[in-house]
DNA sequence: TCAAAATGTAAGTATGCGCTTGCATTATAT
DNA sequence: ATATAATGCAAGCGCATACTTACATTTTGA
């Protein structure tokens, strides 16, 4: 117990260094890339000397390592606390969408950075892409499993499919609106709601096959 | 015509070597990014000399530029050819989003580097993309609006966002296979063709609503 | 209060980078 | 055949980087 309390003390003592390093890392290596991002500069952001960073973590790789651990975990428990399904298709998605939508958006520099260093980083890259998104998708999945059920939603379509063309639909949209911004013509968020009604529209049960609501 | 004889010969003579750095200059640009890569490498790949390729760009970045315009003018070019348009809205839309998947493939290392660092070289990357897939997206769209006159597209739809749509899924679908490599319980061509299908359903007048083949 | 742990400071090392220079060699056009 | 342009070769410059070392200073827990 005592112990614990000494190993607790110093473990948050260093975490206030340790965060605001794993903090910088993120912001640097999200505007300049791994390979761009320097120690100097993480440390300069972090308010923290350079030797520092190497006492923390032992090589610029390990600190790679340490933020993609630190934003699985993050990610982790962000999920736990959204989930209030109101079990209509349409409300349901929409919300989700919306809600994964500013989660790209404001991660969005370093999203793009982890998809064009995904090759060259295997093991972090993967290992927080995974463990933040995958279980995401397999709450969608179960949700619309569960809709499958009720009768809400069509059996004959592959969820995994359906899940991931949203999120691919709302990834790509994110993507298009920083890589490429030019004038499409409509807002994000009229975007966002047609992803979802194109979703719906697949999903439902063919009764309401001509359901498109006067909005936009 | 003699000094075009010249130049033609001398361009050509230049143009060997030239393109051969371009070529390399991409497949660097692409595994190692443009930070990463490095001008001896680039030479090396090129089996050039590493002052040769200062000779012809004066520096690593009139290289991408380069880079981004020889692209561009390569996918134009390849655009012409494509234009094989079988009235039928299934059929026309599954053989365009599968040539199109074959190009996100090819370009595959190259796309996920301009999308990682699209905000680090914005001039030219900017002009790559947007020459290399506006005209792309056009076509398609005008492809639409021909439907629409014709009553094979709903005409209540907007075409830029379907389009945009369309795209965005065979793009994150790309990305999913090469960022995230996790079995996902479908082939790509399944995911395409239930790409394809999401449109058409969402795009064919009403009265065709429940038309999903036997396939997949 | 006091030992131990964490951080700061200053200097330095080894390496690789983009890029240049000077000169020798090869190809090309007329 | 010869002048001209393109390429190769060897060496190097200046600079920034990741990372280290040795020592001084501060913070912290009991």
């Amino acid at each position: 117990m005592r112990l614990h309390y000494i190993k607790m003390t110093h473990s948050n003592r260093g975490a206030k260094t340790r965060e605001r390093l794993l903090k910088a890392a993120i912001e640097v290596f999200s505007i300049a890339g791994v390979v761009g991002a320097t120690t100097r500069e993480i440390a300069r952001v972090a308010e923290v000397n350079e030797v520092t960073l190497f006492r923390h973590f032992q090589s610029k790789e390990q600190l790679l390592a340490a933020v993609a651990q630190h934003i699985a975990a993050l990610k982790a428990e962000a999920l736990d606390r959204q989930d209030e399904w109101t079990q209509d298709l349409q409300c349901d998605l929409l919300h989700y969408a919306q809600i994964h939508n500013a989660m790209l958006e404001e991660n969005e520099a370093l999203i793009r950075m982890f998809i064009g260093e995904a090759k060259r980083h295997p093991d972090a890259a993967l290992q927080v892409l995974q463990q933040a998104f995958l279980p995401l998708r397999d709450k969608l999945i179960n949700y619309l499993r569960h809709g499958v059920d009720q009768g809400n939603v069509r059996p004959d379509v592959d969820l995994s499919i359906a899940v991931d063309q949203l999120t691919g639909l709302l990834l790509a949209g994110m993507l298009r609106r920083h890589v490429m911004p030019v004038e499409r013509g409509y807002s994000s968020d009229r975007y966002v709601k047609s992803c979802v009604d194109l979703m719906v529209q697949s999903l439902s049960p063919i009764s309401q096959s001509s359901i498109y609501p006067p909005n936009s």
